[in-house]
DNA sequence: AAAGGTCGCAACCGCACTGGT
DNA sequence: TACCAGTGCGGTTGCGACCTT
């Protein structure tokens, strides 16, 4: 309020910098410092606003600027931040010597925030999405190429990056089963206004896997929210899952690896093992380990290996590609992925 | 080889906020 | 309290490089 903007003069060059204007900038600011940006171009002799002058100084000709790749160190710091601190850029900025916050939000825009959302991750919270149902069809179409593959055999490497796709999908799909037996509880239309009966729909469309089925007919006709959910409850009940999860109450089991109520994976791996052998709940069962939020062993499932399995090659990243120590939370541990498998 | 499309990045814009006077 | 300069941030644009057809 009661602030003139700072570009608001005619005839102020805009757009980029000339390397003329640069040395001019420079020079006068190792001379006289920047006291006053807005006084500064009149002084350096530079046809621009005082702003435009103090982002290129901040945002390129510091000298204390890093230019270049960001490395796997620094992405991972940013990740790392990021689910603490959100969109303040400058604050993530300044635990990343020389890189500025314009860089990393753009980094973060162009790079990090595709890729989580590609390997079905909540960009702002960095938890698995909730709105699995918008990707849903995306799965199945994987677990639709999975199918024809399987009639179709690739050489080695090939069939080992589309088993690790198919793992990831198939976490997608213990996610969405999840998240549908606590809607159907509640409400018949998700988030995005999918009724479930379109979501069954699109669930009859997975291909059966003879080698690793996850549901038979009869489980997945339990989803239906006119009978009852997998677990097997009835549907006018609200889930508990700790009913499910006595292994809660275990003191054994380290704090940071009980699954809470809001703790996705904990939930899925429930749902996994139960699925796969009915008797196969034991909570004393080693597998059960969960990871915690900030595993020291990352996945074994990476972004390339994702990328490739669905057509897109650009994305070369090695993230959680073995040296990670940044996972967003509750990803299973790789016995877990066994048992899922 | 050329045209069109896509991507990444630097830079800009507008607004909100903070702190000094 | 009002004004002003500086700063932070989200969103957007322009453009060059690269890719695809």
């Amino acid at each position: 309020m009661g602030r003139s903007p700072c570009c608001d003069e005619n005839g102020l060059k805009k757009g980029p910098w000339t390397p003329e204007e640069d040395q001019k900038l420079v020079d006068y600011i190792q001379k006289h410092g920047h006291r006053s940006w807005r006084a500064l171009p009149k002084l350096a002799g530079l046809n621009r606003c005082g702003k435009s002058c103090r982002l290129r100084w901040t945002n390129y000709l510091r000298p204390d600027i890093k230019r270049g790749k960001f490395s796997e160190e620094e992405e991972k710091t940013i990740l790392n931040l990021h689910s603490v601190l959100g969109n303040k850029w400058s604050a993530i900025a300044s635990h990343l010597p020389g890189r500025t916050d314009n860089e990393i939000k753009n980094f973060w825009n162009t790079h990090l925030k595709k890729k989580l959302i590609q390997m079905g991750f909540d960009p702002m919270t960095h938890q698995p999405r909730t709105d699995i149902f918008a990707s849903l069809p995306h799965l199945v179409a994987l677990l639709n190429l999975k199918d024809l593959l399987d009639r179709h055999p690739l050489d080695e490497h090939a069939m080992r990056l589309q088993a690790e796709a198919i793992q990831l999908a198939k976490l997608q799909y213990l996610r969405y089963l999840l998240q549908s037996a606590t809607s159907i509880t509640s409400n018949s239309y998700t988030q995005n206004g999918t009724t479930d009966m379109e979501i069954l729909s699109l669930l009859s469309q997975i291909p059966v896997m003879k080698e690793t089925p996850l549901l038979n007919s009869s489980q997945l006709e339990n989803i239906n929210p006119a009978s009852s959910n997998p677990f097997g409850i009835a549907t006018s009940q609200p889930l508990h899952y700790s009913n499910l999860l006595p292994q809660l109450s275990d003191p054994q089991v380290p704090f940071n690896c009980q699954p809470s109520l809001n703790n996705e994976m904990g939930q899925a791996a429930t749902l996994s093992a139960m699925l796969n052998d009915g008797d196969n709940s034991n909570p004393s069962d080693s597998s059960w380990v969960l990871r915690s939020p900030t595993p020291s062993i990352p996945p074994t499932v990476t972004d390339t290996s994702i990328s490739n399995n669905l057509g897109d090659a650009s994305s070369t990243s090695s993230y959680g590609g073995g040296t990670s120590s940044y996972w967003p939370e509750f990803f299973l541990d790789d016995s877990i992925m066994h048992q899922i498998s």
